[in-house]
DNA sequence: ATGATCCGATAGTCGGACAATAATTGCGGA
DNA sequence: TCCGCAATTATTGTCCGACTATCGGATCAT
């Protein structure tokens, strides 16, 4: 039996019509034929164009979304959209919770780029940034005592200070990093007072911007990061550990 | 008509059901209640479990695997997995393509990472990792006039010392700005010529970790990193444009 | 003009169906 | 007994058709 079909060579390509439906429509807005802020054709159209079934592009748009190549506005329009680098950072901590990474490797990540990125900024802070700076100093003054708000505008600080370094590709590997940091900082928060060396090293970072003094400035974030380590010790917690999911329990 | 229903405050949970299956799964797969390896039930007996049709479990599965929780073995058999590190990589380049990162901007991140990976690496290399340095020395020594299998090299070296620093937070941080750093290194090394420096630099990082010298070793990765910009502004490639697509285009 | 109402388009979901093929089972032969 | 191949089963990929809820826009009444 086995009809002996003569025609040779066919399928090496085994990939799902799903997927190659995604990559179709991926191509377009890289290539740049969709635009950010265009809205996607309906399923239907997308449907009849490709000469698949609804279900397939549904399937095609789902992959796009967590690719967030799409963005859905409004649930029933969904727009082309640049990449959201909050989702990005999201996931790549959740990646790296999941490889159990320990605070460890963490901080000294956290260490580099931040000491960067305060260098950085104190080249390139706007008048604006240290406004923003000034500002957020001036609330920290305020709430001292105020454990939760603390730690929220020291967050705020040094994302300030990320984003006065203007490298977004900076700010981008600093963020799922962040994300994962602030529980841990939280923690220390509650459980030691280190309240008034986080103002005095946030008061020099700002100190050292002002004055376009990078060394200062560098030394400062160093100094403000190598501090919270010593408190995340001195709070009994282990270094070694993998860091908490946290971000995902609630 | 408008059949006045006493029951007030209803619905403000709007969430398609396949994303609520999504996120039960990715829940299960947190908690460790679905473990890496382990394999991911039928489509058909999830949708049963879970009282949804079909076409909704799959939608759902095709966002798990693009968040990089299951995992294709086989095409027929979907496993839970870690995160794959790579697959967020490129993700995260294609998010900076898309941002318009210029190279100014990668390259700040890079030499910041890169830095302290190699003084890590210094500190923490195996004899494994030197003997793997070293073999790569030797090739690179071996191809010095073949470009192609120079970058390739050159790519090991840098992701060998990178793991050698044993850190996977900036392991993480470091590989899709790699990702996108490599077209332009390639860019360089072909017009013009590098080569000696390269390999003086990578021998001289080998010695360093060798000899579990942090601070030589950090000098001559900034160093050659420095080196590569220098090579980029002389091939008269612009540091402000943005990083173009290649690894997208073919 | 303003608000209420109607209507079409579209997303979300469902049930069922079928082909292709990977995975497993069972059989026969060595 | 064990191995290799064939038959069977399970599962994925894809399709069709259908229904509902609702969003957006147009129409209508005031």
């Amino acid at each position: 039996m086995s009809a002996v079909q003569p025609l040779v060579f066919d399928r090496v390509e085994t990939q799902p019509a799903y997927q190659l439906v995604a990559s179709m429509i991926e191509k377009r807005i890289m290539e740049g034929t969709f635009k950010p802020g265009q809205q996607l054709p309906s399923e239907l159209d997308l449907a009849k164009q490709l000469g698949v079934n609804r279900s397939t592009v549904r399937e095609a748009i789902r992959v796009l979304e967590q690719n967030g190549l799409v963005f859905r506005k409004s649930a029933r329009r969904l727009v082309i959209s640049v990449p959201r680098q909050s989702e990005l950072a999201s996931r790549m901590s959740r990646a790296m919770v999941l490889h159990e990474i320990t605070f460890q490797e963490l901080w000294e990540t956290m260490l580099t780029l931040e000491t960067r990125a305060a260098e950085l900024a104190a080249l390139r802070a706007t008048e604006e940034d240290v406004a923003l700076l000034d500002a957020n100093l001036a609330a920290t003054r305020e709430c001292l005592e105020h454990e939760e708000r603390l730690v929220k505008l020291d967050i705020e600080f040094h994302l300030t200070v990320a984003r006065a370094a203007r490298n977004r590709a900076l700010l981008l590997a600093r963020e799922p990093i962040g994300l994962l940091f602030y529980p841990a900082f939280y923690k220390v928060m509650s459980r030691l007072n280190a309240k008034d060396r986080l103002l005095a090293a946030h008061t020099e970072i700002v100190t050292g911007i002002r004055g376009r003094d990078p060394k200062h400035t560098a030394l400062w974030m160093e100094k403000h990061i190598k501090d919270f380590r010593r408190g995340y010790e001195l709070a009994n917690l282990d270094i070694n550990q993998p860091v908490d999911a946290s971000p995902y329990g609630g």
